[in-house]
RNA sequence: GCUCCAGUGGCGGAAUCGGUAGACGCGUCGGACUUAAAAUCCGAUUGGGCGAACAACUCAGUGCCAGUUCAAGUCUGGCCUGGAGCACCA
């Protein structure tokens, strides 16, 4: 082998002879146990970023860890590759969304080459081709038959920016997520998933996902957002009418003094008076201007006007009086609200400044509250006061005595309510899979029938309409006959969001090239759930939730045998550099290639992975790659000087000189504790830490070698397990280490080390000796003493004799193979 | 406001169970090699005290305040700061 190091050189070679050897092709049978590692796949945006580097580079060590360790790994790659970018692109250089995005996956292949992944290639997938956007539609058919996909008019949100709707997930602070503009509402008829009817399960089975961190779970369990309360139902005074509301204080019933209705309420024309209309009307055109962001903001002054009806308090048959304002929210429970001023803080703030009655219901223990003397509302437990035969009870039983005396009377019942809303799916653009559906004037909304599919995107498109989807200015593409009665029909022009393509391309990898279904049942089953997803946290909610509502809606329609689809989650912390997130408008951006180029992909894989935990942020420096570069030329030099030395027929011998056996002791515990951080929490950054330290420990121990036949055995079990170790990492480099020294096959099927527990044990150890917990001295023992005799070896030591001279112990607490502590008076 | 996460040298970070705080690296400083530079190698590097200096010794130290314990970066309670998510959700 070289004297020196070329990573370029090698690197190329390799990869050529990987992808000619098909070295990283998965079968789906074998003997082995399988493990699916899978990083998300990306959006063909044109380049790759540091990101992408970090997040397949923890999942390809990942896969490469499982393989040597004996799994069956599937290890896949693909790409989500309809969006809006393509579009866009395609305006502005008047190139075709196709095009564009082809050119740039084969730019993004040949970087992820380049980096040394181990991908499958022959299961690669792209979500804008059609056979497989064909089982997207296919997919969508399934759930819409099942009454999972309906199309509803409804209050939407949509981005002028990109001219679309949005889904509620894609709101950001009331901005659009991608280009970051304020976000409208706009009344609409559009497609949505019923993920609300799996509402529960997604929250109750957070419980079963034990390989998902806190954050994630939480962050998704906030987002289902749910809680137990009561519908109370209100008559109207004036009128024929029931207003029913939905409260999370039915203990505070008693308390109402007025009810509010969202201005959106559908009834509310009906429930305003004639002196009243105008103010409403006024009130409510108002409350229409608002953007989101300002209607929602919490520190608004609250604002409202009386209807002038009045509702009746079932409990009391106290009339009070009806307003519209803008804080009761009509996507919300009922989009209406039962106020009680005293217990709570809005409704506190509106009775003030209206001057609206107040009446206390619940007592905190030690005192009494006086309406005249609150400043704020009072929402702590206490004791029902003022509320008839419930008075005296705790108000937390109350809440289910007040809500069952609903029931037994027929104005209520037990509810629960979840913040989460249905999945609005279609997408007023091009770059999508067609929503495959037609509209007949005679039957209405009609699916495509299966055989039909894939609706294939038209190619007769303008991208350069303005308020309008490309899609529709297609002269071939609407038209179409009503699958029933074979009248005209009208196509659906919206496409799908592409986060629904992207809720299943993990199964698909299973069973990638199957042309007669979206995957074979048995593979998928065979194949999922996935063991060890990896990802950006900035998914937690998006593609996270809606991946997990797919897999139970497939589950349930009997296309797969498992409910969860990804057992083990990693969210990967973000790629800094000087502190704050690399973006080109900052220009702190550092290029892939650049790195290759002037380090190989060895050395970006290794850096990428050292210096922090890969759920933490990572910040980029420039001095910590070169840093990464010398180990890695240091590592080679050390072989390359000495590969005289190295023989794989070595045998390490039983009985050792005292520095040979160091050297061996140092390589089973460098086994150890790398295993041991891969397989916990994947602490790359320590495992690198430990590369070096068995790096640094065999040079120094090349400096007094005498190279006889015993160094020379215990010197090859030392750079050949080193070697092994670093193989997930440093790809190219160990494969051509190990083919240099003679090996007849690939590193990369070499089996992961073992090692022995007792060689991986220090052979004599450091005691601390301790006097009242503060250290005061250290003395070399066998490993092999007693607690009886350590204390002996303790209490005998100089030091601790002058120290505790005169004082009286009381105490010593021995901890075995560690510690002494003497505790004196 | 609620929820989750984090806080350790100049910096990134280490420290299975509560048991030697600062592994490993970056940076910095000093030295070797060299005509010189690069590369490489060796050494020092938490702060303070006592030393002319080396060594030795010693005190303090993991955001703050308490507590539990023979022993706390680690456990408990209460704060502070930063990040993330949710939020007029009734």
């Amino acid at each position: 082998m070289k004297k020196e190091y070329f990573p370029q050189e090698i690197e190329q070679k390799w990869q050529k002879f990987w992808e000619e050897n098909n070295t990283f092709h998965t079968p789906d049978n074998s003997d082995k146990p399988k493990y699916y590692a899978l990083s998300m796949f990306p959006y063909p945006s044109g380049k790759l970023h540091m990101g992408h580097v970090r997040n397949y580079t923890i999942t390809d060590v990942i896969a490469r860890f499982k393989k040597m360790q004996g799994y069956n790994v599937l290890h896949p790659m693909g790409w989500d590759s309809f969006g809006l970018p393509a579009e866009n692109a395609a305006m502005k250089h008047g190139a075709n969304p196709e095009t564009w995005t082809d050119e740039n996956i084969a730019y993004m292949t040949k970087q992820l080459k380049m980096l040394g992944l181990s991908y499958d290639w022959s299961r690669e997938v792209a979500t804008c081709k059609p056979e497989y956007y064909k089982w997207t539609q296919w997919l969508f058919l399934q759930l819409y038959k099942k009454g999972l996909a309906y199309k509803k008019e409804a209050a939407v949100n949509w981005c002028n920016e990109c001219g679309t709707v949005l889904a509620n997930e894609q709101v950001i602070d009331g901005k659009c997520w991608r280009c970051d503009s304020v976000v409208e509402k706009k009344y609409l008829s559009q497609w949505f998933l019923k993920i609300t009817d799996y509402a529960d399960r997604l929250l109750k089975d957070l419980d079963k996902l034990e390989g998902w961190g806190d954050n994630v779970k939480t962050m998704q369990a906030n987002w289902i957002g749910k809680s137990q309360g009561a519908i109370l139902r209100f008559k109207v005074a004036e009128k024929d009418m029931e207003i029913p509301v939905y409260t999370t204080r039915p203990d505070t019933a008693f308390g109402i003094t007025y009810l509010v209705v969202a201005p959106e309420y559908k009834d509310i024309e009906a429930l305003t008076t004639d002196e009243n209309k105008a103010a409403v009307e006024e009130y409510r055109a108002n409350a229409r201007k608002l953007t989101e962001i300002e209607r929602l903001s919490t520190d608004r002054i609250k604002t409202g006007v009386p209807l002038g009806t009045h509702a009746i308090n079932p409990f009391t048959g106290e009339k009070f009086p009806l307003w519209t304002a803008d804080y009761a929210l009509v996507e919300y429970g009922t989009g209406a609200v039962m106020a009680v001023p005293t217990h709570d803080e809005r409704d506190f703030v509106f009775a003030k400044k209206y001057n609206l009655p107040m009446k206390v219901v619940i007592s905190p223990k030690d005192k009494e509250l006086n309406v005249d003397e609150m400043t704020n509302a009072y929402t702590d437990e206490g004791i029902m006061v003022n509320s008839g035969e419930f008075n005296g009870m705790k108000n937390t039983d109350a809440k289910k005595a007040i809500t069952q005396f609903a029931v037994d009377n027929g104005f209520g019942e037990f509810k629960t309510q979840f913040r989460l809303r249905d999945w609005l799916v279609s997408r007023q653009r091009y770059w999508g899979a067609p929503i495959p559906v037609v509209y007949c004037d005679k039957c209405g909304i009609q699916p495509v029938p299966e055989e039909d599919l894939p609706v294939l995107l038209p190619k007769d498109v303008d991208f350069s309409v303005v308020g309008k989807s490309p899609i529709t200015t297609s002269k071939t593409f609407k038209d179409t006959v009503c699958p029933v009665c074979g009248g005209h029909a009208v196509r659906e022009t919206d496409t799908m969001d592409t986060f629904v393509c992207s809720s299943w391309y993990y199964m698909r990898y299973s069973d990638a090239r199957n042309s007669e279904k979206c995957f074979d049942k048995e593979l998928a089953d065979k194949w999922l759930p996935v063991d060890q997803y990896v990802g950006g946290i900035e998914h937690a909610i998006l593609h996270l939730l809606y991946s997990r509502f797919f897999t139970k809606a497939l589950y349930d329609l009997g296309l797969v045998g498992f409910d969860e689809p990804f057992k083990n989650l990693l969210t990967q912390g973000m790629v800094l550099k000087d502190g704050s997130k690399m973006s080109k408008s900052k220009g702190n951006t550092v290029d892939p290639d650049e790195i290759f180029k002037n380090y190989g992909a060895d050395t970006a894989r290794t850096f990428i992975l050292s210096d922090s935990p890969p759920a933490r942020d990572f910040d980029w420096s420039d001095a910590g790659v070169e840093g990464c570069y010398k180990f890695l030329n240091r590592v080679w030099r050390l072989v390359s000087t000495n590969q005289d030395h190295i023989h794989f027929d070595y045998k390490v011998p039983e009985n050792r000189t005292k520095v040979n056996d160091d050297l061996v002791r140092m390589v089973h515990i460098s086994i150890k504790g790398i295993t041991n951080d891969i397989s916990n929490d994947f602490q790359f950054n320590t495992v690198i830490s430990k590369y070096r330290e068995l790096a640094n420990a065999i040079s120094d121990w090349v400096n007094t070698s005498k190279w006889n036949e015993e160094d020379e055995n215990v010197f090859s079990f030392a750079i050949l397990t080193l070697m092994k170790l670093m193989a997930p990492v440093a790809v190219h480099m160990t494969e051509e280490v190990w083919t240099s020294l003679g090996a007849k096959t690939s590193i990369h099927d070499e089996k992961w080390c073992e090692y022995d527990e007792n060689l991986a044990k220090a052979s004599s150890i450091t005691l601390v000796v301790q006097i009242n917990g503060k250290v005061r001295d250290k003395i070399e023992v066998d490993e092999s003493l007693e607690q009886e005799e350590l204390k002996r070896v303790a209490l005998e030591s100089q030091k601790v004799k002058d120290l505790i001279d005169g004082k009286q112990v009381v105490k010593v607490i021995v901890v075995p193979k560690k510690l002494v502590n003497i505790v004196v008076k």
